[in-house]
DNA sequence: CAACCTAGGACAAACGATTGTGCAAGATGG
DNA sequence: CCATCTTGCACAATCGTTTGTCCTAGGTTG
């Protein structure tokens, strides 16, 4: 039964008055336009009999205003970016927004498709996790006035709003922390170079190297992304390259690479090879030796997002603060071995 | 600079035509309505001098079609959803749709509302992962003539399509390897009771139970709930009440409160304990004990949704099969101990 | 040379809401 | 008793497209 939706027209019809009278009295507009309780009460009646249901599509395009945020993510079963999808979705929820998704599967040309759909779509606000470093497609949505929120990387050059960890920071202290253990040969098996927090997070390891006297070299830093394939295949020629000490995932995905890796080379962590990663999963306190990580706080991260997104649409004005940087927070669960030094 | 994005009037004036020719002519309707192709050009010019870009939100009213797909998830930060969001999305991209996503936070009220939000969007299909047995909104948007396909939980009642896992034949052989390890005494930990994956899987495991001459024992089956605080305080009780050697987690979540729950009684899997579950999960082969699970095809599941929707809407149809089981895998890891019967 | 094509576009009516304005009929005031 | 309010609603424009139909000017045909 594809029974066709009831129409403004057909409830002002069963009630016997205009639609302008029906929609004002639907609006609760009845007392500023008086229109009589009589007939009010009438349309109200009208409309629950024939089951009305105002078609946003017809009031988007009268007002110009479609209720829609959109959310790009580069993979929505990565826990990071679902986590970010849920926070967002769940404001816009509570805010009379719906969400229009995206996965972007890692992919440029797939993100500027979404967002040129979703501006077509006339989205009222954008929240992208950006894949690469290509920007220009951001940049016309900024340039489209539609407000824009960044998560996770950010662009040096962009105006955006962005939301991100105290990457320097957690790498810092993470670095800190296989440092006083007395490891002095850490391989950093990075994300994505050239990114925001892969770049961020190099710089909080050389930092805390070089406070702590020890050379830094380029060649005891491997990977291409944030994937745990590369993860793999970067902790293996880690591995081969020999004589390390501690291994630095610089995320979940990639620590899974290295896990696999770690094994297959037949070591265990931490007796032959310490272990610390960037951010915290679930499982990450069940594993054979559970990991000690640096957690990034990605519900305050996506509700961030999302409030300033919102207060941004309410307002009409951005933000003070450009970069908004969440704490990250450490959890030591015995990955790291003491050795001498 | 807030650009107001330029309409299809705006095209026609600057190209010298009426908005109806410009129209066709962007359409690749030249031909078809005899618009000379000094015409056509001119129209592709203004367009692309001006940015023109298609209001969805008009194309929406006027055709009536709005190329929304609407998903629905009790929490897309749990990977078995997301899994689904990301395949449902992928193959909506592929197809020209675009996706509304709800998250519910497993609440029917949530999810009533996010139903009824997305019919008044006039999205044109639906995938919903229901988180109660309510499914009287669901009814209605099949009432609205609007394709429904369910995933994981489905109705018994209902008559909407279905796509979920082969829950009692992997309860069933998981069960197997239990009792073929000399397991008798097995607690349950289940999900949410009354839903059709917990009910299916709990049947899998009696029919096995019965098969090899096991005695029944309601007081073996604890949990309300496909959560890990859910299974954390189910697997206390079962371990509690004492003499059990093995434990069957009915999902990834509880899975990982049975392991919280387990550790905290200062037992070990498999030495102490055995444990299976349901649900597979990339760290679950890292865990100190890797698990042996009944992997769900997720993957495969969300591509199923997605085709019979989109089948749907193209032909108009319903399929002829109602209920869609996905076999499930099982991956032997090791958590199962052998014991003397 | 009148009747008829054909090409090339313009006009206008939708789609389903919102909203500024106009217009009657009864109430009120002087 | 006439002018003026108020009350209570209807009319119609508008948002940006799509699409069926109509119109005009030049070319063809008999």
């Amino acid at each position: 039964m594809s029974t066709t939706p009831s129409t403004l027209q057909q409830v002002a019809d069963a009630a016997g008055v205009s639609v302008s009278t029906a929609s004002r009295a639907l609006a609760g507009k009845a007392r500023e336009y008086r229109i009589s309780s009589r007939t009010e009460e009438a349309v109200q009646q009208a409309a629950q009999k024939l089951k009305f249901r105002p078609s946003r599509t017809a009031q988007a395009l009268r007002s110009q205003k479609t209720g829609l945020l959109g959310v790009v993510v580069p993979d929505v079963a990565n826990p990071f970016f679902a986590a970010i999808a849920r926070e967002v979705t769940r404001a816009a929820e509570e805010n009379g927004y719906a969400v229009l998704l995206a996965d972007t599967g890692e992919q440029t040309a797939t993100e500027q498709r979404a967002v040129e759909q979703f501006l077509s779509r006339q989205v009222e606000g954008l929240v992208v996790c950006p894949v690469g470093q290509e920007s220009r497609h951001l940049q016309r949505a900024e340039a489209a006035g539609i407000p824009l929120v960044h998560v996770d990387r950010g662009f040096p050059d962009g105006s955006a709003v962005t939301v991100t960890s105290e990457h320097t920071r957690g790498a810092a202290q993470l670095t800190r922390l296989l440092i006083d253990a007395g490891h002095r040969h850490i391989g950093i098996v990075q994300g994505e170079p050239g990114t925001l927090p892969n770049e961020e997070r190099i710089e909080g390891v050389r930092a805390e190297l070089k406070r702590a006297g020890i050379d830094w070299n380029p060649r005891q830093v491997e990977g291409t992304h944030f994937s745990d394939e590369s993860g793999y295949q970067a902790a293996g020629t880690l591995l081969r390259a020999g004589q390390l000490t501690a291994l630095f995932a610089f995320s979940n995905q990639i620590a899974l690479g290295c896990l696999r890796a770690i094994r297959e080379a037949g070591r265990t962590v931490p007796r032959d090879l310490s272990l610390v990663t960037f951010d915290d999963h679930p499982f990450a306190e069940y594993v054979a030796t559970p990991l000690t990580v640096a957690s990034q706080n990605v519900t305050e991260i996506g509700r961030t997002a999302a409030r300033l997104l919102i207060d941004q649409l309410a307002s009409g004005k951005k933000p003070r603060k450009r970069v908004h940087r969440i704490p990250v927070q450490i959890h030591q669960r015995g990955s790291i071995a003491s050795i001498e030094s």
